[in-house]
DNA sequence: GACGTTTTCAAACGATCGTTTTAATCAGGC
DNA sequence: GCCTGATTAAAACGATCGTTTGAAAACGTC
């Protein structure tokens, strides 16, 4: 484990370090520090320090999305062209990020991740990558969520699945951190471990109540 | 506009800065040359590149948190210590993000806010920046949901609250940046300008559909 | 043991970082 | 006019950044 290859250690210190302090907070020198490796350890093996991102994203997206593809592949051939069943939808896009091998127990890397597609901002050259790596997939899901979900109209399905995918990156990348703060802060009553399992049976619950909730009849409000 | 005094410039200049790029990745030279002020002006007005992210945050937080507990003193005053209705309180919670002048027409603020909500590790100092802006402030959220869901058990109140605060800023300070990248992608299906306030409500919607959701019974699944 | 290849190492590169210093400029009161 | 305080300006500080270099060490092959 610790005795790896200089190559895998510095992906793993880079995916911890970038995970919890951003990108371009983390300097080559805490990295390979961490890694027990050279600097010029980084340039070496990956180029530059995008280069070194770049293959750590790649590391665990390829599998991921291979795994994902394959939970969407059995659904159409289950139900075809006609509309796939809600949770098994969802639960095709959440449960690979908890069960694939190659990232059910790397929980920095779904907080790198979700923080590549919340602001891929972070990186001039991120969205092309996101894009080249994972774009069709993305594509592929929100058509059959479209297809889910006949009844909405264009904007509300819009907006549901934005809501859907923050409610995705908070259960499945900010949910430990979100536990460590408040217990930190001294509140009690949340959980001491989160199980990774549960979270993807709750998310699939709370994303499934939303999506189907009632839409909104225009200037209907109960305010207070 | 263009003209207020330097204090301020800067202020919008690293606001809009952060909010794109990250804390880190911004460096002092860029933001005086967005504000049209001297490198050492920073340090001038705010003693550090921290200090300015303090005032910048103070700026909007302090009058935001004072328009969020307002609704809640009002909801108090209606309802007193019987549960009060979940869409109100909902209301109290994302309302202000878009109707309080001191934040409405600032998305980059909303944007910067959910970076430091999400990754307070942007900064060191953050965590114990936020919970004194606003920690009390957010305990009070959470007592009233709590209370206004009474029929959760501890864990699935836990879940849903973490889905909802993701849903949230997905909704809140997301939203614009989402439908650019897909219209960036060639995606014709997302709406060309989103509307905040249609964002609220329908935010509600999704997020009381999700909260009221019947639980997951252990082991239920409806794989494929 | 000598060989070519791969990997590691220490040192330095120029650039940029946040911060400080010192002087210049501006404002209003007397 | 001059004086005082607040603000801006230019220049430099030491530190750290990502990257490059060239030699040393480690490796498998003949």
């Amino acid at each position: 484990m610790t005795d790896a290859d200089t190559r895998s250690r510095l992906l793993d210190a880079a995916e911890r370090l970038f995970a919890e302090e951003g990108f371009a907070a983390v300097g080559l020198r805490a990295i390979t520090a961490a890694a027990g490796a050279n600097l010029a350890a980084v340039n070496y093996h990956f180029g530059s320090k995008d280069g070194l991102l770049r293959a750590l994203l790649e590391r665990r997206v390829t599998p991921l999305n291979a795994a994902q593809e394959a939970h969407l592949d059995a659904l159409e051939a289950a139900h075809g062209t006609s509309p796939w069943p809600l949770d098994a939808l969802l639960r095709a896009l959440f449960e690979p990020l908890v069960t694939e091998p190659c990232i059910r127990d790397a929980p920095h890397f779904r907080r790198l991740l979700s923080r590549m597609y919340l602001y891929r901002d972070d990186r001039d050259h991120m969205e092309p990558t996101l894009n080249e790596l994972s774009g069709s997939l993305r594509l592929r899901f929100v058509e059959a969520l479209r297809t889910a979900l006949p009844h909405l109209d264009t904007e509300v399905f819009f907006y549901r699945a934005a809501f859907l995918s923050g409610a995705m990156w908070a259960g499945m990348a900010h949910l430990e951190e979100q536990a460590a703060c408040c217990a930190r802060s001294g509140e009690n009553w949340v959980p001491t471990h989160v199980d990774s399992q549960r979270a993807v049976e709750e998310l699939i619950r709370f994303c499934h109540g939303g999506l189907v909730a009632a839409v909104t009849s225009i200037g209907e409000k109960d305010h207070a």
